[in-house]
DNA sequence: TATCGTAGTGTTTTT
DNA sequence: CACTACGATA
């Protein structure tokens, strides 16, 4: 056997647990690749079999009389990266298989690009770590750490979150002298990041506005936007993008740079990019190896500006390109995915596939209809108390809703049940009053220029420092074209400022003695150091309330997130730091090592999969929102794209329910079931599943008559009973799979005993004791 | 200047 | 309902 043909069989062993599609996606490499991947489609393995397969056999496959790549092509490679020769690789392509360093992997989430990591590394042996991999915003902010002073920024640049934009377009607005109630500052900003988006200039902005007096004053805040924002060394998520491709379109060597280096570019989720993102992958892919993934039917974040054409247009864009399409699902079970198709196949404007899976029918899909959303919780948490009390875990569960606010009702019934569960998402922890203080004081010791964040603090603990003063410091500050910091450093020199310049002379001293200990100490020192000399840790102390105890255990629980950054990273600093919890996001802190039931938005749930998925809240006006059914055929496919998303989290069970009457922003709305439920064959589901509630729900007349099918009519409730045996904690007990353990935790609920139990062979399970059938020991 | 109270307001989805 | 923003008062 030749060499070339035995090469061949060692790569097919090598990835033999590809099916034909997904080895023919890890081995074509070269040219540009589109991968329509459908929900389940083993995606993420293929992504990583792709780097694994360049880093072991570059183009080897594929162009099999390219010689196999010897000690010199190695170091001319080396060379040639590290600027030494101009002579790129021949043919464009690559002789010798690329470095982890040469790829870049734009992954949705900096878990996902974690995850890359870790799977490189134990595939490869080594190497997972200098791959790049990560999100747009945390390698944007990695290339502009390097070259920000090309676009106007120092290299500790500010990242600005949603809400230090609101605060900024406020104060752009009342300087400006434009009433909010004519234009709200949030509609300005919605527009400036659409224009941010599609890289429209303020200049550019004003041209299009033409004669329209309100477009012409959105542009013009724009503008001062902009200014000020880089006034403040200040940058906003969308300005991360658009200043990345300011750097590379401006400055030839630097694109030349990163796009030589990376020989191979893959971006995870292509559907969910928007324009300014599309430009910014073809500079950066700039060599023609670009390999996207997605899939068109989940596209679901066109309100931040994503644009499905991105995908529908990709073989005209790259001309030459191969579209590769995955689509046979290994995630879920046959009447699942059958109902997601039926439900996407209603959308006109997609590239058309349909999802199919070896895998049996399994459940049906339960299909609720409870009275209201309390019922439906409760309904919920019976439903997975029973699987836990069968053996199952917390954490095999998810519930998905369509909007946050939808999660309290839910927390509530959970919460009194006894189920351990964690919400993604919604109010975070970096989003608290104590911890945004606490960062806008890092931010200052940082950056100075932060306008924003040292209005935030300059009062906070309460310095008799008032709105007034800090009002005339900035006008000074606005006409002199200096910061407000330095306003407030020499606030000896102005009369205006007198009164109170001793307390704000005082307070920059503490934070320039903060800054110059960045340097010296480590972070979390400085982290201390900024709680002791601002006094923001006194203050907390002072009050003594039971709120600002939890505040200060809040901010505890922050310079323990500090520390751990410390340990996590070779060399930690302060804006590193900054960056970091910036850009994290909701899914980011997901830990499925801790048994908890997961709930979160649909578009939270994005790339994650569930054995049990409980969508709730299907009714008209809130799945789909009443924003999309008038907003629009297009609003109304999206919204359809996410039920596909929603529906193909699930792998073994899917329930889907819907309340009659719900409360939602202190009101009580009726509402249908909603017409994506209706596009579900009725053959694949299982209606109204009556189940004992463990609570009697009143039913009054009306209502019955709504849903006499259903829940009405059933009106046998069953008592609540104590369980036949009472157990407590400290017993012994055997159980008839699990083998002997101990009860650890015995928590009463309504009709049962929820029981947590240390058994000797398994670890501790948590079982209700009706349905485990234990024997007592001792 | 700080605090308290009330009126008003808005609520999709997120890096 | 829950939060914020603003205005009146101490």
């Amino acid at each position: 056997m030749d060499y070339q043909t035995l090469r061949k069989q060692i790569i097919e062993k090598d990835f033999s647990n590809m099916n034909d599609r997904q080895f023919e996606a890890v081995t074509t490499v070269n040219g540009p690749l589109l991968i329509l991947a459908g929900a389940g489609s083993g995606k993420t393995t293929v992504l990583i079999n792709r780097i694994a397969y360049l880093v072991r056999y570059g183009n080897a496959y594929q162009s099999i009389e390219v010689p196999y790549y010897t000690e010199a092509d190695l170091a001319a490679g080396q060379d040639y990266l590290d600027g030494k020769t101009d002579t790129p690789p021949q043919d464009g392509f690559s002789v010798r298989p690329p470095k982890p360093w040469e790829i870049l992997a734009i992954t949705f989430t900096n878990k996902a690009a974690g995850e890359l990591r870790e799977r490189i590394d134990r595939k490869l042996g080594e190497g997972g770590a200098d791959l790049w991999a990560g999100t747009f915003h945390s390698v944007c902010g990695r290339i502009l750490r390097r070259y920000a002073d090309r676009v106007g920024f120092s290299s500790h640049f500010t990242i600005y979150d949603t809400d230090d934009q609101r605060r900024l377009m406020k104060q752009i607005m009342k300087d400006a002298d434009v009433d909010e109630k004519m234009l709200p500052h949030r509609s300005v900003l919605s527009a400036i990041s659409s224009a941010k988006d599609s890289l429209i200039s303020p200049q550019e902005l004003m041209q299009m506005a033409g004669s329209n007096p309100r477009q012409k004053m959105i542009a013009e805040l724009y503008r001062i936007y902009v200014r000020r924002l880089q006034e403040a060394d200040a940058m906003d998520f969308d300005d991360m993008i658009v200043y990345t491709v300011k750097l590379l379109r401006e400055n030839d060597d630097v694109r030349e740079y990163y796009a030589n280096r990376f020989r191979y570019v893959m971006v995870d989720e292509y559907q969910d990019t928007n324009h300014a993102q599309y430009v910014l992958i073809g500079l950066l892919a700039g060599g023609g190896n670009l390999c996207v993934v997605g899939d068109d039917d989940q596209s679901i974040y066109r309100f931040r500006g994503a644009t499905i054409e991105n995908i529908l247009h990709f073989e005209e864009d790259y001309p030459g390109a191969k579209i590769i399409r995955l689509e046979q699902n290994y995630r879920s079970t046959a009447n699942i995915l059958n109902a997601a198709n039926a439900v996407i196949k209603n959308n006109i404007g997609r590239k058309g596939k349909t999802l199919w899976t070896e895998s049996g029918d399994g459940d049906k899909i339960a299909v609720y209809n409870a009275a209201d959303e309390k019922e439906e919780a409760k309904h919920i948490a019976d439903d997975i108390l029973e699987q836990v009390g069968k053996g199952g875990t917390f954490s095999q569960h998810a519930v998905l809703y369509r909007m946050n606010a939808q999660s309290a009702a839910l927390e509530n019934v959970f919460a009194r049940s006894g189920i351990t569960y964690k919400v993604i998402g919604g109010f975070r922890f970096f989003e608290r009053k104590e911890i945004k203080d606490i960062l806008a004081y890092l931010n200052v010791v940082n950056n100075h220029q932060d306008g924003i964040r040292l209005r935030r603090i300059i009062n906070e603990p309460k310095r008799g420092i008032g709105e007034t003063t800090v009002n005339r410091a900035a006008q000074v500050a606005e006409q002199n074209g200096i910061s407000l910091f330095e306003i407030f450093s020499r606030a000896d020199e102005f009369a205006l400022l007198s009164r109170a310049a001793a307390k704000l002379q005082t307070f920059c001293q503490t934070i320039d003695a903060l800054s110059d200990l960045i340097e010296d100490v480590s972070l979390s020192e400085l982290v201390e150091q900024v709680l002791e000399q601002t006094g923001y840790r006194a203050a907390l102390q002072a009050e003594n309330t039971e709120e600002a105890k939890d505040r200060l255990e809040n901010v505890m629980e922050f310079v323990s997130t500090v520390k751990h950054y410390e340990e996590e990273n070779e060399e930690p600093t302060l804006s590193g730091f900054l960056e970091e919890i910036s850009l994290v996001s909701d899914t980011d802190s997901l830990d499925e090592n801790d048994d908890a039931v997961v709930m979160m938005t649909v578009h939270a749930a994005k790339g994650l999969e569930f054995d049990r998925v409980y969508l709730v809240g299907w009714e008209e006006g809130i799945f789909p929102g009443n924003q999309s059914i008038y907003g629009g055929p297009e609003e109304l496919e999206e919204e359809r794209r996410l039920a596909y998303v929603a529906i193909t989290r699930a792998k073994k069970h899917l329930s889907i329910s819907h309340a009659a009457t719900r409360m939602l922003f202190g009101q009580t709305g009726r509402n249908l079931p909603s017409r994506f439920l209706k596009e579900i064959p009725p053959e694949l589901c299982e209606e109204n599943k009556v189940r004992f509630s463990s609570t009697v729900i009143p039913v009054t007349e009306s209502k019955k008559r709504e849903f006499s099918s259903g829940f009405g009519t059933f009106s046998s409730v069953k008592q609540p009973s104590a369980p036949a045996v009472a157990y407590t904690a400290g017993q012994t007990v055997e159980h008839k799979t699990f083998g002997v353990g101990m009860i650890v935790k015995a928590t009463p609920m309504s009709s049962d005993t929820m029981l947590e139990i240390a058994f000797e062979k398994v670890g501790t399970k948590k079982l209700m004791a009706n349905f485990a059938k234990l024997k007592v020991l001792s």
